[in-house]
DNA sequence: GTCTATAAAGTGATAGAC
DNA sequence: GTCTATCACTTTATAGAC
């Protein structure tokens, strides 16, 4: 009803989506769903969007996994090495148990994405991302712990994001937040094991 | 046009449905597609399945899911317990890299699972399936090699099915042979360091 | 700019002639 | 049993009155 500019009118779409998409699925998030969500009639989706393609991409490449990667990165500079990665993880987990419906979406899309030629490069960009924020927080944590990483940093960054995307999936569909945290509990040693001290010596700076 | 009972049309349709899903994927799979495909009309769906729930269902039931866990379960008896790990490790990656579409649509059933009432179960089903199958591995590659696990087996069998099921998803989106291999490298080997000699000796019968 | 109304193209499922 | 035809519904996107 109300006249509204249409900077503010996209603001209120992209807020409905993503709150349409996160209870509901990506396959329910329809413009007609999302614009009863935002409270305005569905024809008003086209004065923002070309095509629901296109809100899909702005949602994933402007909100969504800025969120998750954050969560991660949450490092807290005291303690062993691995208490410090121990952190990192259950930082992130504390987000995956808080959030199960967030990162259900995330999953949704990528499948989505990968088969769809128009929306595919979203999927890449996912993953994309993905490592480059795995692999910036294990370069800071080697770095104020003053260690090395005994594997090459793409390898072990990709070891962590699939075992974290494991963990994530599988929680997700059973919902066992005490055997999904007695797995992570495993892996963050074994992931802490591969560091060993540099020759500079055990602490930086 | 032939006249044909109903179970062999049944099977026509099973058939046709797995070739949709794996090309297609599952939103593309709709009963006209998989009509097309086994080449008959549309409406002879339904003299085989109430509903596309029903065959979805009996698709992921009866025909996905054995030949992904067969490949895993190719365990060879000779070689160190990294050896034999790391053989059935290859064996399932063999499948993945031979057939990402098969692996691409377990995914896609599982978010699909997930948003439907009617389908959840499956999504249960298919990770209770995986850890059974997982620790059943497991079990058998400690006992030729007269090992026991460090941790508690439906622990490290959760491990094991998120470690592969991460990776899988990555490399069905990014399609990194080299780079997946060497994950899989640097992971078989901590894996295997999860099991320590029995004191019943470390070879069996 | 904003809305109602509708077009055009899909979907799963069914009726009814043969 | 088999098929054509179609129902009832949903989707994205657009036309056109106000």
């Amino acid at each position: 009803m109300p006249r509204m500019s249409l900077e503010e009118r996209r603001s209120l779409l992209l807020d409905a989506a993503w709150r349409v998409l996160s209870t509901q699925g990506v396959q329910a998030a329809t413009t007609r769903a999302i614009c009863a969500e935002a409270q305005m009639p569905q024809s008003a989706f086209h004065y923002c969007f070309r095509s629901r393609h296109e809100l899909l991409r702005e949602v994933v490449v402007g909100l969504l996994p800025q969120q998750v990667e954050a969560s991660l990165s949450v490092v807290d500079g005291c303690g062993s090495i691995q208490k410090v990665l121990g952190k990192a993880l259950a930082s992130y987990w504390d987000h995956v148990e808080a959030e199960p419906l967030l990162h259900s979406v995330l999953y949704e899309i990528t499948t989505t994405a990968l088969r769809d030629p128009a929306l595919v490069d979203l999927a890449h960009m996912q993953y994309r991302r993905a490592h480059e924020s795995v692999s910036e927080v294990l370069q800071v944590i080697a770095e104020i712990r003053g260690v090395n990483w005994t594997l090459p940093l793409p390898v072990l960054a990709r070891m962590v994001v699939n075992v974290l995307d494991g963990m994530t999936l599988n929680y997700i569909v059973d919902r066992d937040s005490k055997a999904a945290r007695a797995a992570l509990d495993a892996f963050a040693p074994i992931i802490a094991g591969l560091a060993k001290p540099s020759r500079a010596g055990n602490r930086a700076k």
